[in-house]
DNA sequence: TGTACATCAGTGAACGCGCGTTCACTGATGTAC
DNA sequence: TGTACATCAGTGAACGCGCGTTCACTGATGTAC
């Protein structure tokens, strides 16, 4: 090297004019997200996002009052993207049974599209808010659940029926995302379709059939 | 106070006669377990296993090279004790289908018995031998649904197969020990075998029938 | 039987790291007089 | 129109923490001569 490198600026971002304060905290919003899908939860640190914002840490604490609440509001958000998804998918379907499978199905889909962001989640430390989402979502399926027995399909108890069929999608969803991205299976369409069908089939099923099963009543159903 | 407390020894541990240093080594690998088991994968520090030792941190390099490999013996005891109870729960049954079924239930159980331990070998960083395991895992449940084939039951793929039904039992795992103990539901029991025929009965049932479920399929199955 | 010595199972203090967080400060900008 | 001032959006340096890990050292013990 000849001669001094130019002295760098650390923190590059212009500041925001005097009553627009509030656009950093957006920013760093996206910024959390995209840190989540980079590098996973490790990734998402006050003074990554500070640095990939072109700004301080202590600039972070203008918008958030600690890293937990700067978590907090990237949970919501993506508890808020899947409930759009899930909203979308089944509203002009009649077949309730259809419905509950196309849900399924965008379910497993939102979470193998952002691995991150499900694991963290559904895996990280429960705040209060959180779990209101999580209990939000177990809702939206066990009502989902009622309107298929409503259509005349035998559920013994909608709640016990949901929770197989959230213990369905979720597992189809873990399963993967605890893996490389390398050992997915090829057809990810397909994987998440059948999944869907095997939760929905084994949650209906089970409501009423709760016997151990055999070869017998295997064979009778097919 | 009065007086000067007496002085600490802060490491009780008597010190192993010459030739039996390999007594720490798992004595070490039990205090892991139990950590795992009181506070959860972030308890478990070398500074924490030395401490409930009673010996001095670098005590634990004399054993493990570092804090990696010592994660990864515990893993594979995990595992080790998985399998054993795998083994033992479908030996003696000659339906295949129920055999699937009973290890569906023991897979389950023993991970709702073992939260922190099941969430450390699924969930943590993947070493090669753990996935290994995790492979041998999938293998053994590839093998039964292999034998529920060859017992007459039609299954177009059994690696497919596998795979769903492995979502399944994960799953029902995976969903109860990432929330409160206090929210799981209250017959445990009926919940495994719910979960278990759940996921028995819907990878079998969407292992030959792919289409998208609906209300008139799910009454003729019932 | 005595003794020098190698070995073994540890200790105690420290290092460096990245992290969340705090604190005193700054410099531009809109606003009241 | 000029100017003092309050406010706002930040900065820079530092603190304390727990962690994994290293390094020089120790003291008991079996063993060769």
């Amino acid at each position: 090297m000849v001669g001094d490198a130019p002295p760098e600026r650390r923190h590059s971002r212009v500041r925001a004019a005097k009553g627009h304060g509030g656009l950093l905290r957006d920013q760093l919003l996206d910024i959390a997200d995209q840190l989540l899908e980079d590098g996973g939860a490790d990734a998402l640190t006050i003074r990554a996002v500070a640095t990939r914002a072109g700004v301080s840490p202590p600039a972070v604490y203008l918008h958030f009052a600690s890293k937990r609440e700067l978590v907090h509001a990237t949970c919501l958000r993506v508890w808020s993207s899947l409930f759009i998804e899930l909203e979308a998918v089944s509203r002009d379907v009649a077949d309730p049974v259809t419905a509950l499978h196309e849900t399924c199905v965008a379910y497993i889909a939102f979470g193998l599209r952002h691995p991150s962001q499900y694991r963290l989640v559904m895996a990280g430390e429960a705040t209060e808010a959180s779990r209101q989402n999580e209990d939000a979502c177990f809702r939206y399926f066990r009502d989902k659940v009622a309107a298929c027995r409503d259509a005349g399909v035998p559920v013994e108890s909608k709640t016990e029926t949901a929770r197989v069929l959230c213990a369905g999608v979720h597992g189809a969803v873990s399963l993967l995302i605890h893996q490389e991205h390398d050992a997915w299976p090829s057809d990810s369409d397909r994987y998440v379709r059948r999944a869907a069908s095997s939760a929905v089939h084994g949650a209906l099923l089970t409501a009423y059939q709760a016997s151990t099963p055999s070869i017998a009543d295997v064979m009778r159903l097919g």
